[in-house]
DNA sequence: TATTGTTATACTCTATAACTATA
DNA sequence: TATAGTTATAGAGTATAACAATA
């Protein structure tokens, strides 16, 4: 089997992991990515996140209707242009978001069980260069992206 | 970023370059499994095809439809269950997978191109083990199994 | 009655384009 | 006129359940 084809398999298999671990958490992972940009880089605007996660625009918008319904985010409207709102994670999503680091932190641990300590430092470097090679954005996930099979 | 993000990312990056690439064939990567999997075993029946991938048989139907009509594979009725088929793959669609691999090796070559032939070996091991440790089939993406997002 | 393959149906997710409110 | 966010719409992909033929 290619590196290529394990990566895909495994990639596809660890995603589906993570969804069910964060489904315990009534998240699923767009909204679990999105609610990290957010945090991480507050007062964006929506079409500012969707350039940044690659999607179009209305897409974002039930989503973070969603995000915004259950506390996590808020929506501020810019004083200086009253068309856009700038993005924020209120105390609520932050706290969430440790809730999440958890779950991530458990999720790894169980996809990298058979490896020791040594291999999966080997393992993060190789994978690092590869994505770095490719210029995937830290800590974007491409399935923002549609991929039609 | 942990390693269950890493293969996350960069196997969704590895399966939308791949079914690029296949495009360009006229295939898709649910069809290219299908065509591995019927040429692997063949005269396998649909309900033994749609477990082995991991998908309700009613899912196979179009796909299998797909494919026949480009000639690829054939249902033959199996004479001693009538209600069955036996599902091969043609010489055109022997051919193809020969182009299929050809494909698969030149994204290998590109996807871990940062790597060295020894990296890319130790890349290999590790990955295996994860697969194997989590009892990921040879050569069965699950993505045939619908992650809901 | 049970099983194989097929079809019908309803649901989710998506991109595109039209819309509104502001500029 | 142009732009930010929103809504409407249509298309693809899916699982479930009903169906016809065969056992």
């Amino acid at each position: 089997m290619t590196n290529a084809f394990l990566l895909a398999q495994l990639g596809a298999y660890a995603t589906g992991r993570f969804a069910e671990r964060i489904g315990e958490l009534g998240l699923t992972p767009p909204l679990t990515g999105m609610l990290r940009a957010i945090a991480a880089t507050p007062a964006m605007s929506q079409q500012e996140l969707a350039g940044h996660l690659g999607m179009p625009p209305s897409r974002l918008v039930a989503f973070l209707d969603d995000l915004e319904g259950r506390g996590l985010i808020e929506r501020r409207q810019n004083p200086a242009d009253r068309r856009q709102s700038a993005l924020y994670a209120t105390a609520h999503g932050t706290d969430t978001l440790r809730a999440v680091g958890d779950v991530s932190r458990a999720h790894d641990e169980d996809i990298t069980a058979p490896l020791s300590p040594a291999e999966r430092e080997r393992l993060a470097a190789l994978l690092g260069r590869i994505a770095a090679h490719h210029g995937l954005t830290e800590g974007v996930h491409p399935g923002y992206r549609t991929v039609r099979h």
